[in-house]
RNA sequence: GCCUCCAUAGCUCAGCUGGUAGAGCAACUGAUUUGUAAUCAGUGGGUCGGGAGUUCGAGUCUCUCUGGGGGCACCA
């Protein structure tokens, strides 16, 4: 840029309100900011240039549009506190531990982190010194200043300094991009920026260092294992003080937490990753089944059952032996005992053994689509750090289906399976889900045009029942597209719940074929699907959305009814019985204690109604009715009560006609 | 699998710099007949996750195995 010209030029600045200043070229925001308002350039963090996000220092060289930022706008506020938050930190390690070597530290969901490497680990203690240090930075109140550099010299500098990990950063950035660095203070880092004007723009008391983690560079298993904080960052104090008090109560409602106390399951060294169903845990897990069962047979579905031990020669056929043998249990009979050889697998998916089942027989195009259905128990020998209570284990039961069809059937059965999966998470209390669409990996079998058709096939299902979805390209199968459904549990962690792929490789490879209108064989498409992907980790789930208070038709124990005094152990027994009749959980608790006591016990304990009964009641057969979370309690008579819980605890599926 | 932290009674936890284990709740026994979130008294219960080592002596220090938490990687 020539000085001397741009000192001579003027350029026309826009503001958000439509007004049109003049300004000499070369003029900053933060300058433009100071001419409009002493405070505004005093509360400003940074400005949108035409649009884009810009350090308040950037020159303006030619007309534009242009908005101040202040802390008022929440996510761009929250975004370089973060980001600035992250660069802070990352000096007030290297001031403290001059040895240790920077790498990334890029803005997340609620805060930063950044990963270092250093050979000691970071202690809690650290964190605490380092979180002192950056307050001291902030006090400073540090102006960040920023240039461009030529690749060769950025090289060189880390290269010179002892920072690998910049330089191959360095060496990554795209020719043509600029190669910034950014200076807080005396320290600085090679970012893509904005930042913030000064160091003292982050707000001393609104962060807080949560965690130290290990994490591979550039997320590749092979490499250097890095250590990375997480730090959390906020505008206000008041705001760090909400998000800490919302991951406390989610840890209220840990599923493993409350699985422990509800007596749900438990997990335990001899069988790790797989789940021991108490009886109220079970008691959930049939009744979701049975739900399930219900809808799956309503919507044309026929349920089979197939083997859990499977010759390899099955898994070598489908091609996952080669793929994920390492991940498969193996069974084998003690060699002095086998009277045959053969290697067995337990199976890890239910795919090759329903294609078995598709295989028996001559199939025609009038057979399809074909929807078969199974309540799949499988287990992969999956890696010991991903396991997480229900939610990934290595014994699971898979809601799973197979629906073989032709091509032109793949666009009507997704979108029916969207709306059977929309009526189940909505009937399970989730009104709100996510859809991925993850399109044509680079390495791939089958032709563009194959692609193009199945691909459009989804995108049209999905826009027949709703019009928000993300796409993920490049994240299909090597041989069809896949749809994931996505819940969130109580701490905000997505997991992958429904799943809808189209696959016609298996039934290449498996030999399915049918016999169609022109008398050929053909080969059919085969559609992998899931709504609640395995009942294990969707309990999990449910446990974590209703915080153990499940609605009636859930709970494992639906009433108790607790006599108040012991003459009414007969009532009490008699009322159990009527209800029992009607098809609902119940239990009387007779012990020889006070009705408070009780109410706690079994508030506790979540049940959903308890029915208090003593001399009262006895005498005018009424039932006092106290739902969970509620203070009051409300006198019914008996046969009134009766029904309205039996007609309560009905599934949602067999309760809607009148 | 990798980094890191953790493992004491059924549960939640205490046990300082090494000197052979405690509390509350729960359980059990007895008394109490009670009106909507804890009635009182008494009793029992742990080879401190497994193994090895250092030491006169290990719940405490070291190593190792197993499992778990947080994250990373993986997730057909």
């Amino acid at each position: 840029m020539d000085d001397a010209a741009s000192d001579l030029r003027e350029v026309t600045v826009t503001l958000p309100d439509g007004a049109e200043r003049s300004y000499p070229a070369g003029v900053t925001a933060a300058e433009i900011a100071a001419s409009i308002s002493p405070s505004l350039a005093k509360a400003a963090i940074a400005a949108s240039i035409d649009g884009r996000l810009s350090d308040l220092s950037a020159p303006l060289e030619r007309d534009a549009s242009l908005a101040i930022h202040t802390a008022r706008d929440e996510a761009v506020a929250l975004g370089l506190i973060r980001h600035d938050a992250a660069h802070i930190m990352a000096r007030a390690v290297q001031e403290l531990w001059p040895e240790v070597k920077v790498t990334i530290g890029p803005v997340i969901e609620n805060g930063w982190y950044y990963d270092f490497d250093r050979s000691e680990p970071f202690t809690p203690e650290d964190l605490e010194t380092i979180e002192t240090r950056m307050r001291a930075i902030i006090a400073a109140r540090d102006p960040v200043r920023w240039e461009v550099w030529d690749r060769a010299r950025a090289v060189a500098h880390y290269a010179g300094g002892g920072e690998p990990y910049k330089v191959e950063l360095v060496e990554a950035i795209p020719e043509g991009e600029p190669i910034r660095m950014y200076w807080h203070g005396d320290w600085h880092d090679l970012c893509r920026g904005p930042h913030l004007a000064h160091t003292g723009q982050v707000p001393a008391d609104a962060f807080k260092l949560t965690s130290v983690a290990g994490a591979y560079w550039r997320g590749d298993s092979s490499r250097q294992m890095l250590q990375r904080i997480y730090g959390v960052a906020f505008r206000t104090r008041d705001e760090l003080k909400a998000y800490l008090h919302r991951l406390e109560e989610a840890a209220r409602r840990d599923h493993r937490k409350l699985g422990r106390e509800m007596a749900l399951f438990h997990l335990q060294e001899e069988a790790p990753g797989m789940v021991f169903w108490h009886p109220d845990g079970w008691t959930i897990y049939r009744t979701l089944e049975d739900y399930m069962r219900r809808r799956l047979r309503a919507a044309g579905y026929a349920e089979i059952r197939t083997p859990q031990v499977v010759d390899r020669k099955l898994w070598e056929a489908s091609g996952h032996w080669e793929a994920y043998h390492e991940h498969m249990f193996l069974v084998e009979v003690e060699e002095e005992h086998a009277r045959e050889k053969r290697v067995n697998a337990l199976k890890p998916m239910n795919c090759p053994c329903h294609v078995q089942i598709y295989n028996h027989g001559l199939k025609s195009y009038r057979d399809l689509p074909l929807r078969l259905a199974e309540f799949g128990a499988c287990h992969r020998y999956e890696p010991s750090g991903s396991m997480h209570g229900l939610m990934r284990v290595r014994g699971f039961t898979q809601d799973d289906a197979h629906i073989f069809c032709t091509e032109d059937q793949i666009e009507g059965e997704c979108a029916l399976f969207i709306g059977l999966l929309a009526s189940v998470y909505a009937d399970l209390g989730f009104d709100r889900f996510d859809i991925k669409l993850s399109t044509r990996p680079e390495v791939r079998i089958g032709t563009d045009e194959a692609w193009d058709k199945v691909e459009a096939a989804l995108e049209n299902a999905i826009r027949s029942v709703r019009d928000d979805y993300e796409i993920d390209p490049g994240e299909g199968a090597f041989y069809g597209p896949k749809l994931d459904f996505k819940l969130t549990d109580a701490i905000g962690r997505e997991w992958q719940c429904g799943t809808f792929q189209v696959d016609p490789n298996l039934p290449e490879r498996l030999g399915a074929e049918y016999v169609g209108e022109d008398g050929a064989k053909h080969r059919p498409y085969m559609l992998h699907r899931a709504i609640l992907g395995s009942f294990e980790r969707f309990i999990g789930i449910l446990i974590e959305e209703y915080a153990g208070r499940f609605p009636l038709w859930l709970a494992p124990r639906q009433v108790v009814v607790a006599p108040i005094v012991s003459d009414a152990n007969a009532y009490a027994e008699e009322v159990v019985a009527a209800l029992r009749a009607k098809g609902l959980r119940v239990e009387a608790d007779l012990r020889n204690e006070k009705i408070n006591y009780k109410v706690r016990e079994h508030s506790l304990a979540k049940v959903p109604v308890i029915l208090a009964v003593g001399g009262r009641e006895v005498a005018e057969r009424t039932v006092s009715v106290r739902r969970l979370g509620e203070k009051a309690s409300e006198v019914l008579g008996l046969e009134a009560a009766l029904a309205a819980l039996s007609d309560e605890a009905r599934p949602p599926d067999l309760r809607a006609e009148a």
